[in-house]
DNA sequence: TCAGTTGTTTATAT
DNA sequence: AATATAAACAACTG
């Protein structure tokens, strides 16, 4: 589930045990990750650097050295290692970060996503484009104002990343059959009741999700723990889940829990 | 062989 | 100006 919680875990397990380490060498094995340096250049840029405290802006991960940052993204199929040498290498580590003490891969079997170089915030800005605010750590008064000029499917909304940061398709289904709206309602349609249902929505399952990676998917009464099982029935009420497409993306959701109308 | 997959960008249409 | 849709990217799995 390359989505906020896992980057915000990669952020967190940097933050505990990378910050500190002098990166001595970059080994690039798959130059089509590299989005806007080549290989040498990465190399030579990066040397010698320390890694310190890095930073998420949703889907984005900013891993901050003494000198310049490296901006990754996950695509659908990223994650980053922090592996004690080289053993335990896959042929998807399309990056290897050899520190002082261990190595940091990147590793993408897709290679959606990728990995940039910035030296300094105002680069960063450009390579992440408009965002939204941040979906962990929303607060209520914020979405309400988030909302309250939004149009639309309000499934294709909690994935716009320029709404809201960090959401993507499975988080969104979600945080929808929480809150028990039909992901395709239209924003503007939702009654005020509504609207903080899906607020609450939101904020449950991101934080859970972030507070316990290691079981997402997979936690007990979650849609995500059924969806695409066949026959998958609503973890709440029984009821066969039904599928669509909203935004572009597979959709699972209770027809039960969640009205059209 | 075919359909499907956690994400984003681009083009096109509305 | 926003929003909706589809295709493309790419490499797998069932």
């Amino acid at each position: 589930m390359p989505e906020l919680p896992d980057v915000e875990h990669a952020r967190r397990v940097l933050a505990e045990r990378a910050v500190g380490r002098r990166i001595e060498l970059t080994v690039t094995t798959d130059p089509g990750v590299l989005r806007n340096a080549p290989a040498e250049t990465l190399d030579r840029t990066l040397r010698g650097h320390r890694l310190i405290e890095p930073e998420r802006h949703g889907k984005w991960l900013i891993v901050w050295t003494s000198g310049p940052a490296i901006v990754i993204h996950f695509g659908m199929t990223g994650g980053l290692i922090l592996g004690e040498g080289p053993q335990g290498r896959h042929r998807h580590d399309r990056v290897i970060f050899e520190l002082d003490q261990g190595e940091l891969r990147y590793r993408n079997m897709r290679k959606l996503g990728g990995l940039w170089l910035a030296l300094d915030r105002q680069e960063i800005t450009g390579i992440l484009g408009p965002l939204g605010p941040d979906a962990l750590g929303l607060g209520r008064r914020q979405f309400r104002e988030l909302v309250a000029r939004r149009r639309g499917w309000v499934k294709a909304a909690l994935m716009d990343q320029r709404f809201l940061a960090g959401v993507g398709n499975l988080l969104a289904d979600e945080a929808l059959w929480r809150g028990r709206i039909h992901p395709a309602r239209r924003m503007e349609e939702l009654a005020a009741p509504e609207r903080e249902r899906l607020f609450d929505g939101l904020r449950t399952v991101v934080r859970t999700s972030v507070e316990r990676f290691d079981d997402v998917p997979g936690m007990r009464g979650w849609l995500m723990n059924v969806r695409g099982l066949p026959g998958a029935a609503c973890p709440r009420c029984h009821t066969v889940l039904g599928r669509t497409v909203v935004g572009g993306r597979t959709t699972y959701f209770c027809p039960r829990c969640q009205p059209e109308r």
